[in-house]
DNA sequence: AGGCAAATCAGACGATCGTCTGACACCGAG
DNA sequence: CTCGGTGTCAGACGATCGTCTGATTTGCCT
């Protein structure tokens, strides 16, 4: 029922790809239909209306991270070792963080100017990470109420450290920073 | 010879409130003729297109960015002092930045996925901070390269405080991150 | 083979975008 | 009083936006 047809998954792939890299607002039926090889025609079918489309975008994103998320619980045989891989997935991202910044991230920041709606879809992702990380950090010991705090404090230097990179379009900055996160993370987790 | 008319002075402020609030893209010259009050025939009268308005802008910020500077070095008296009014100055800020996130990084991010000329302009208004920062790191010992990493890092944290305050509109968030990073500058300046 | 819903597609629609033109108001110099 | 330049303003322009309609094709069921 979520997925219908071929072309409604090559639709929300090619949204997906373009409204990362080129932005929302900034990318039109126009781009979307030329990338997905579907005429605009169709788009209407599918999705009723642009922001409709970005919901199913994000919706993707949703599943996908939260299928991640699982696959990192199950393999991770400590915390730390979960904490770690986190890092590492962002580290594994780092040129298409330089170039488009963080997907999540920069769509919050626009879409925080209007569109309460959509905002809240966006940071439904978001949340996927702050809890998942903020279990992990229950496990290595930490209260309940901190180990949240530890959590958007490692998601705020992840997204800071990508703000400055893509500013800059500076790969060796981020992994600096990502390794001068992982050191603070061990300073967290004492073995 | 850069502010020949007081219109022209409008435009301007007004132009950055509300790039600043609603995004460069977002804000059309209707927007902006309504806020100014000041047709829209008159804007190309002073810009002849509006990247160049959004040049004007980025210019007036960067003056006022790099007067405050100027002021927070002759009233710092030790180094400590400046580090930590920089902090101070984003505290001071707070509810905007929840509100908007920071008017600098977020412009980065929206102008990050095109323009490059101008987004040269908007890393220039955060250089001054950088080099601003990087002098005080200096004038702490550290040697030249790691005040820049510094620096930067500062700025990384900042950065991706506001973001995350932006995107869940937490004030808390970000008073409270930025008490850590004040922490974490006494540690990299020993008294 | 025939029928019918699902899916596809071309193109038109009004609205709005950034841009530009040309006429008009103001004002000090001659 | 006149002139010329600086600044002001209303409105038109083509392009492009997101949206929608209607006709057409596809593919499954009997």
């Amino acid at each position: 029922m979520s997925d219908r047809t071929e072309s409604r998954g090559r639709i929300i792939a090619s949204a997906r790809r373009l409204f990362y890299e080129a932005g929302y607002e900034n990318t039109s039926y126009a781009d979307l239909a030329a990338a997905a090889g579907v005429p605009k025609g169709n788009f209407y079918y599918h999705f009723k209306s642009k922001d409709e489309l970005l919901g199913a975008v994000l919706e993707a994103r949703h599943a996908d991270v939260a299928a991640a998320l699982d696959t990192w619980a199950a393999q991770a045989r400590t915390p730390q070792e979960g904490l770690r891989r986190f890092v590492r997935m962002v580290m594994s991202e780092e040129e298409a963080l330089v170039a488009y910044g963080c997907p999540v991230g920069s769509l919050l920041t626009e879409l925080g100017k209007h569109r309460d709606d959509l905002r809240e879809a966006a940071r439904a992702v978001m949340d996927l990470y702050v809890e998942w990380l903020t279990a992990r950090f229950t496990e290595l010991g930490h209260p309940a109420r901190h180990a949240e705090v530890l959590a958007k404090r490692l998601l705020a230097r992840a997204q800071g450290a990508i703000v400055m990179a893509h500013a800059y379009g500076d790969q060796a900055l981020l992994r600096r920073e990502l390794k001068d996160i992982e050191a603070w993370l061990s300073e967290q987790a004492p073995t």
